[in-house]
DNA sequence: ACCCAGGATCTAC
DNA sequence: GTAGATCATGGG
């Protein structure tokens, strides 16, 4: 099947799984797109580039490859039928995102270079309530973590999914698996949450001072659950305070969420590691929020969120790498010393 | 022991 | 309206 100059096609492996093989996308990059900060249930699995996660009470598993013809995207456990109602979506697959990162490159070579290193990023459209109380649980927290705490609420209160044998066979040809896990669990619902307390939400995923504003924003959302059609357009100062309503969402968690479920890509989500990127590279010193986010709404514009997912990923995956050779301003502590080994980076 | 993590909220001025 | 303290939890 040939959509947007993609095609798409529904195979099965001998054992009899469906999966989807994606051609003609040269903007897909699985450890991209899951290592980007997004999103937290996406995992690669040991000594692999599959990528095993559960999104829209699917479970699937990801990776990228290439021939000579170029790009070849796989998503296994999935046929014909969930890519269009679901993953075709989930995976915003309708943008182009090379022409998103020619603007961006226009822009600046800070920009030109973090596009290239993060290229294969792109923004999920991810479930609204997951997303809300996925970066409520964010706040003030670090990243195994947040994971882990909605890896447990979800087994304590999502709705469980089989998969089947032929999909475990799957992952166990392409990855080295430990033990099998037949049974993953989705996050949970508003109303599966509806009747739990901040002391069992604790009990459960130990998420300290959060649970009471999970808690809180449950009921909030039962009552006045997130509106798309008042959020999506219009002024992106009233969306996101539209989201300040549920506690436990200040500005920041607010942008997140905006961007992460697709809904606006005007937002600029501003956390310790993105904050140092604008104060070395464009703002040349400390500012205060307002002015930071005034400099972002005013150069980024409507590439406000894909600006921030590579300069993100950029700063973070740098760090991580030790490497400091991409943009040297970047990895240096205030006095100047570069805080890498000096290694070259493979990119 | 101390610092940090994709911050938000409460309090005091 | 805005600085400063406080908020659980676990890993480095």
């Amino acid at each position: 099947m040939m959509r947007n100059g993609l095609n798409i096609t529904e195979r099965h492996t001998e054992y009899g799984l469906p999966y989807i093989e994606i051609r003609g996308c040269e903007d897909f990059q699985a450890a991209h797109i899951f290592e980007c900060g997004q999103c937290f249930r996406w995992n690669r699995l040991p000594d692999s580039n599959l990528y095993c996660g559960v999104a829209g009470g699917r479970v699937a598993a990801v990776h990228t490859s290439c021939d000579a013809t170029g790009t070849i995207i796989t998503i296994a456990n999935a046929d014909l039928a969930d890519f269009e109602s679901f993953w075709k979506s989930y995976f915003d697959f309708e943008r182009d995102y090379s022409k998103i990162k020619a603007e961006l490159s226009k822009k600046d070579s800070y920009l030109r270079e973090a596009a290239a290193f993060g290229n294969g990023i792109r923004i999920l459209r991810q479930e609204p309530f997951e997303t809300l109380i996925s970066f409520i649980l964010s706040a003030n927290n670090n990243i195994p973590r947040i994971k882990g705490c909605i890896e447990k609420l979800s087994a304590a209160y999502g709705a469980a999914i089989e998969v089947s044998g032929a999909f475990y066979r799957y992952l166990r040809e392409h990855a080295q698996i430990e033990e099998e896990q037949r049974t993953f669990y989705a996050f949970p619902t508003a109303e599966q949450l509806s009747n739990v307390t901040a002391e069992e939400i604790s009990a459960c995923c130990k998420a300290g001072y959060r649970c009471g504003y999970i808690e809180k924003t449950v009921r909030t959302y039962l009552k006045q659950p997130i509106c798309p059609q008042s959020v999506c357009s219009g002024d992106r100062l009233y969306a996101r305070k539209q989201l300040q309503l549920y506690a436990g969402v200040g500005p920041k968690v607010a942008d997140c969420i905006l961007l992460f479920t697709g809904m606006r890509t005007d937002v600029f989500p501003v956390d310790v590691w993105v904050r140092r990127v604008l104060e070395r590279l464009y703002l040349h010193k400390e500012v205060p929020q307002q002015q930071a986010e005034l400099f972002t709404a005013e150069y980024f514009g409507n590439l406000a969120g894909f600006a921030q997912q590579y300069l993100f990923y950029l700063i973070r995956e740098g760090s991580r790498l030790k490497s400091v050779q991409i943009i040297p301003d970047l990895f240096c502590y205030e006095n100047g010393s570069p805080c890498g080994s000096g290694e070259m980076s493979q990119l």
